[in-house]
Order: structure tokens, then sequence, then C-alpha cells
DNA sequence: CGACTAGTTGAGGCCAGTCAATGTTGGTGG
DNA sequence: CCACCAACATTGACTGGCCTCAACTAGTCG
């Protein structure tokens, strides 16, 4: 009944050995059962039978230093990776050179998803911190879903999830001012630390002004002036990279958020 | 090896009848086989085993009006809709009531893509034009999958597509000028016609004005005026919404591509 | 024919970008 | 440990691209 395979089954070994700045952790037992973001990754509502197997689906874990790049567009696409510890931003390039920030990944999150269309990644991943990734080989881990209903919808949610997470970056992108930009920002950072367990009113960015005004399609200088107008204004508190939300339900009225 | 069952595994049956502009074609058989979108939509490169399997789980054919709703926000989602004949808009809603149109949608394209993470439809999808779709109750076409491995691929590679293209919008909306995006908009409208067979350098919008400025994060005004300056220096000719590129190679070559 | 929608064009204003100077922070090596 | 340097961040002055508001035209439909 099938017909062509798809692009993807090929043999999921890296042709190549892994650059220095991409460590593999293969010694290091870790499991699905145990981790942290495992109720916000890939083994979410799997029973423990599923979870063993996935445990096994997973090639391999690896550490990715600061600065370095996990995959970058033209690579073959064999794999999808799961965040177990620290941040991610995935950006693409224009052939002028210009470059847009698409996303910025925390524990728990699956990138890569960009790569499924055309066999290759059209992304770069870049770590903003030292950061441990799981690889999910896309042979197997598809191959494992066929079997697991509650994966193959993990795998469902998580595609659509980035569908509508870009669509409301279109929302944010083509309609709301750069002030609303940068409030909307924190206040989804905030939420998603707050899912994970750490404070949503206090915080360290991982990123610097530019990534965020890349991200945000503005300039570094506006997203600094925009700190410290909402700071004037006793919103937030901006201290470098910490901040601290002064008052939410203020900035989430400000962007017409309940 | 299962645990609690995908949110999508209700019976895909619609509640209520269908409202009276979107009529079903139930009685006219067309196959995907004979189809004239089957080269770019999900039976791309199934058997014809595969096909017909394909054509069973197709439950229903519908027409759109135009302006007719295909599906709305909050909608529960049951299906994907594959586009055989005409145009349609997809669109989110902010709370405040700005709206950004999120992509413009052909035959042989699939759309609904947003619902299958949280179990109802994020997008609107409206009709631009009178337009017929295949209804693709996504319970069935998920069990067919797994027996046809190019199925599962297409029905990967159509939401990683997605993905990509909401980077591109991205990039679009965060980095370029409104004449770069309008020329970009243009461009991409040309392609795709010249997919499906059609002129790649002469063709009739589907959209309104104020509809292009949505999608592009402009005002209505400010994609007008670039049609009229894109006219006066003869790159292409405007009437109303019957576009004729007359210097694609200058185009492409004003948002640097090739 | 009038009402309505779609599109064009002009005048003026403002938000965010650009350019530039200065301050701050953190990593590195002496 | 501390000095140094480069990367990061802040702030100001000015500019300009796109938005806003408004008037007008063209086409459509009852």
């Amino acid at each position: 009944m099938a017909t062509r395979p798809a692009p993807w089954s090929e043999d999921e070994q890296l042709a190549a050995p892994a650059p220095l700045h991409v460590a593999s952790l293969r010694d290091r037992p870790i499991q699905c059962a145990s981790c942290g973001s495992r109720e916000l990754c890939m083994p979410v509502g799997l029973d423990a039978e599923a979870m063993d197997n996935l445990d096994r689906v997973i090639s391999n874990r690896v550490r990715v230093q600061k600065r370095a790049t996990l995959y970058r567009p033209g690579e073959s696409f064999r794999a999808l990776y799961a965040i177990r510890i620290g941040t991610l931003k995935t950006l693409i390039l224009a052939e002028d050179g210009r470059e847009q920030i698409t996303g910025f990944h925390m524990s728990g999150e699956v990138v890569g998803l960009d790569g499924m269309a055309g066999g290759s990644y059209t992304c770069q991943a870049i770590a903003l911190e030292d950061t441990e990734i799981c690889v999910l080989p896309f042979k197997r881990l598809d191959e494992l879903a066929l079997g697991v209903p509650a994966l193959r919808g993990n795998l469902y949610r998580v595609l659509s999830s980035d569908i509508c997470h870009d669509h409301s970056m279109m929302l944010l992108l083509g309609s709301r001012s750069a002030e609303e930009r940068l409030v909307f920002f924190l206040l989804n950072l905030a939420a998603r630390y707050q899912r994970r367990g750490y404070s949503s009113s206090e915080f360290v960015l991982r990123m610097t002004r530019e990534e965020i005004a890349s991200y945000l399609g503005l300039k570094l200088e506006t997203v600094s002036r925009l700190f410290s107008h909402l700071q004037e204004q006793g919103l937030l508190q901006v201290q470098g990279r910490a901040i601290k939300l002064l008052d939410s339900p203020a900035l989430k009225q400000r962007v017409g958020q309940h």
C-alpha cells in the first residue's frame, strides 16, 4: 500500500561526529519519567510502557554550549530536538543577510519541526545558554507513534501549537505597536516560566536587547527605550536582564488581555 | 500501550447540519485520481490503492460560497480541509477586535491545521470566491496514515510547510519595507499560479486591497499607493484586481531574490 | 437613481528607525 | 585579584516611512 519512502527514512545516524561544542551525554542515564519537563514535552500523557519506549527512541542526549548551533539551514532533517534544560533561539536568514528570530524555546519545547517539509532544516537553532537536548530521531519516533495514539497526538499537538504560535506572532508583527509587542513578549515569558514552576513576576532574560528586538520586529534602541519607559511608569523594574513585573494586571490591560 | 484518547477521536459526524451557504456535494462523484490538484495536495505520491482509500476517507465534498465561513475559532476540530477549487483566507482575531489575515489558500492546499493543537480551531477560514472543499475527517485520515507512510509524510509535510510559510511571513512582517512586502506577495502569488498551470505574469487578485494590507501588516492606502508607484516605474500593470507583472526579474531583484 | 463598496490620491502627523555619544557589564588574561 | 576590553545597553537628536484623515472616483446592485 505504501509507495515512495518518506524523506527521513534513511538511517538516522549522523554522518560526521558531532562538533566539540555539542557534546554527547550518552553515558548519563536520564529518563523521561524522571525529567522535570515531562509534563510539557513529548511524553505527556504516555503510560509507563510507552514512556520507556520513548526513552529508547531517544538516541542520544547532547549538551549544546552557549552560542553554539544545534542545527542550521540546509542540514538534512533526521531528528526533532526536545529541550531538557536551557534556552534556544531559532532564526531564519534572508538571502540579503537580514535575519529574524522566529522563536525562543525553553525546557519541554520541541524544535526542528521546520525540517520535516523539505528534508532539511530551514532555521538555525542556537543556544542562548548551556542547554541539554534530547535527540528524537524522526524515523524511530514516527514508528513508535504508530502504536501509541497519545504520542501521535503529542506530535500533532507540537506541530499545530507551533503554527498557532506563529499566527499570533503574525498578528503581533502585523498589527501591534512597539510597546504592545514588548509587553506581550514579557507576559508570554512570565506565563511560560510559571508553567515551569518559576516565578511569573521575576525572571532573568536569556537574550540580548537585540535578540528581543529581532523577535519583535523592532530595533534594539526601541526595546531599550520601552523598558525604560515602562519602568518610569512603575509597571516593571529593569536591571539589565533582570526583570520584575510590578503590575501584571495593568500590563495585561495595556495589551487588551482580560 | 495507548493511554488517553486523542482529542479528535470522537465521532467525526457534525453535530448540526451544515448551514445553507456550505452545501454538500455528496452526490457528485469526484476522486483524487482525477482531481487537477492531486499533485499539490494530500494524495501526492500515493499509489492507486492508497488513493482509493483516501477517497473513502473524504467524508464529503462541500461548496463554500463567496464570503461564507468554512470554520471559525472555537469550533471543535474534526477535520482538515483540502481546497479543490477556489480560494480561502484564514485570519485570527484579537480580543480587541483587530484581525490579521494569516494566509491566502488556493487549490491543493490544506487548511484547518491550527485546530489540531487545542481541540478547536483558532482561525477563521472564509471563502474569497465560490470554493469547493474536500473534508478530511481527521480521525479517519490519521488511521489511514498508519498504514500508508507516504500519506503520513504528506501530512507531516503539510504541517511543516505551514510552519515554514509562517516563518517567512514573520521575516517579512518583522524586517521588510512596505514595498518589499507587496512585491514578495505578488511574486509568491505568481509562483503559485504557475505551479497550477496558470500564467505567472498575469492574474486576477481574489482579495481586496484591505485584505492584502491585513496580510502584509499594512494599511489599504499604502497598498494602493504602492501599486500605483510600481506601475509608474513600469514594473507592473494594475487595473483594479487585474495584475500584469511586466518585469519579474527586476521585481525579484528589488527584494533580493536571485 | 441613490446607496454602497472598493479603490485612488493628497496633506499632514507620529511612531519607530537611524546615527551618534556615553555608560555598564562580564569574561579573560596578566 | 583586578585591569582591560569587547559586548551589551542606555539615551538623545533628528529623520522618514507609513498611518491617519479626508476627499473624490468608479463600479455594482436594488
